[in-house]
DNA sequence: GACCGGATTGGC
DNA sequence: CCAATCCGGTCC
């Protein structure tokens, strides 16, 4: 039985980040990079609250090249490169010119895995890759080839987009503390890394399906 | 113009 | 534990 997925409406972004990194557990990130369909059910996100979070990008009202696409409306990607060598995904909240944004931490892969082995390991797919081919921020971008020619993209676009495939979690987001904000003060200690519980049973059922995508 | 360091990863 | 690798940001 195939599951039929939807674009999620813009409108779906219109909220805070701590709000959307929850909201975001169980959707699908779609990319067609290179004309390969590639996708992965959002399994682990981290709210960055904007101008008053010192972990932010924009904190202080910082704009810059690099975090423009951060102050579009909600429903935008922002990409940026980290350690010359990979990239971050982000999910833009909220309104326009407040640069509130969700990092997407990790994905279970669902479509077009073949690809993303390819793509993040030549080829040779061992238990272990396979465990890790989509559990960190710069894994997931190499294994749905999400770069800066995606940054500002809208989030309902053909190349990238986010869709609702009808998963529910069974239980809240785990909530706990970022990861590698040393520099982030105080803000080290608020809960805004979200996670799909590792029993949920979403897990193994989004897995084992098939996805119509738009 | 110089210098510094990172919302990471994989290999030693 | 640490090197890779390269912009962007900051401060001359």
């Amino acid at each position: 039985m195939a599951v039929s997925c939807e674009k999620l409406h813009m409108d779906f972004y219109k909220r805070d980040a701590v709000a959307l990194a929850q909201a975001l557990l169980g959707k699908l990130l779609v990319t067609k990079a290179g004309g390969a369909l590639t996708a992965g059910v959002i399994t682990e996100t981290e709210a960055y609250m904007g101008v008053t979070d010192r972990a932010c990008h924009a904190f202080g009202g910082r704009r810059t090249s690099r975090n423009e696409s951060m102050y579009l409306p909600g429903g935008h990607a922002y990409v940026y490169l980290i350690y010359g060598m990979y990239h971050c995904m982000n999910v833009t909240a909220a309104e326009k010119d407040i640069p509130e944004a969700v990092l997407v931490r990790g994905v279970l892969p669902v479509c077009g895995i073949e690809t993303m082995i390819s793509r993040r390991c030549m080829g040779k797919a061992s238990a272990h890759t396979m465990r890790h081919l989509t559990d960190g921020p710069g894994k997931l971008c190499r294994a749905l080839s999400v770069d800066r020619a995606m940054d500002a993209m809208r989030l309902d676009s053909e190349l990238i987009y986010i869709c609702d495939a009808g998963l529910r979690p069974t239980g809240e987001a785990l909530a706990s503390e970022r990861i590698n904000i040393d520099y982030a003060g105080e803000d080290v200690h608020k809960l805004w890394r979200f996670t799909l519980a590792p029993d949920d049973p979403l897990r193994r059922y989004a897995a084992a399906q098939t996805y119509v995508l738009p």
